[in-house]
DNA sequence: CTGCATCCTGTAGGGGCTACAGGAGCAAGA
DNA sequence: TCTTGCTCCTGTAGCCCCTACAGGATGCAG
């Protein structure tokens, strides 16, 4: 934990917001909008004006997003880190019904690319008009 | 290549088509709509009236959406089906390029499973209040 | 003071459906 | 014959998560 800095620190504007956290200004507006974001206190000429807190609370949201959260979830999962007590347990259940989730697509995904990769490769090197892939896509099934 | 039917064989429903397609009767009229599917002739009573043939381009569709191709993918796929002349190469280059695609998220997945399943095993069996998934989503990168 | 980057609001679009509302068609049973 | 209840019809609005404008205001460097 660093200083207390009590110089009313660095006020960021949303680019340098979005610099920082790694989303893109639009999405910040339409956070806010979506109320993922508060609304931050704004300058004279009317520009948001964002404080560090933010960038903590905004890259979140991002790591979340990445790791396939729902804005939904995230909303959850941030009134859970708010409400400190007993919120593990409900964090777990959170994150391994999503890990269930995880699993399934990687599975989907992996016989996918087996099936991709093999047509493709029949299709290497094959100067006839008849396709592969055209032939597993017209088959009665695909898995 | 079975029989010449001369008879105008079973002519089916929308809901027929449906389950023998596998794909929901809003989405075959939403297909209509944006012309993946053509438009099939009605029925006195003003009823779509389709022919085994739907069935085949449909099931075409579905196959080739959980391959996770796009609607204008398919578009192309059934474009190059349809001129059979040297489609093959150019089938082959859709979909390797997809299957790349495919190989990145398959990747990024894989990593997100890591994490996602290491986290929670902290989390289990964890009593006190402080959280590891909340932990790793405040702490500064994800992977 | 002039450019130019950045910011503002508001709205529309995108992909790929899904979910109504409000009605018409149709087959089978009482 | 009437009624029940399913299927079907069109049209529109909504979902998720942004992205892309348009048309302007602000702010800073030269």
């Amino acid at each position: 934990m660093g200083s207390i800095t009590n110089a009313r620190a660095a006020v960021l504007s949303i680019g340098e917001l979005s610099r920082q956290a790694g989303v893109h200004i639009e999405t910040i507006r339409y956070y806010e909008k979506i109320k993922m974001l508060p609304a931050p206190p704004r300058t004279e000429g009317g520009r948001r004006a964002y404080e560090p807190e933010h960038t903590r609370t905004l890259s979140f949201i991002r790591r979340s997003r990445e790791l396939g959260f729902t804005l939904d979830e995230i909303r959850a999962l941030i009134g859970l880190n708010a409400s400190k007590i007993t919120s593990c347990a409900e964090v777990q259940e959170l994150a391994s019904s999503h890990l269930e989730s995880v699993r399934a697509k990687l599975s989907d995904l992996t016989r996918l690319e087996r099936i991709l990769a093999q047509t493709v490769m029949q299709c290497a090197g094959n100067l006839s008009s008849v396709c592969p892939v055209l032939d597993m896509l017209n088959s009665e099934r695909v898995a």
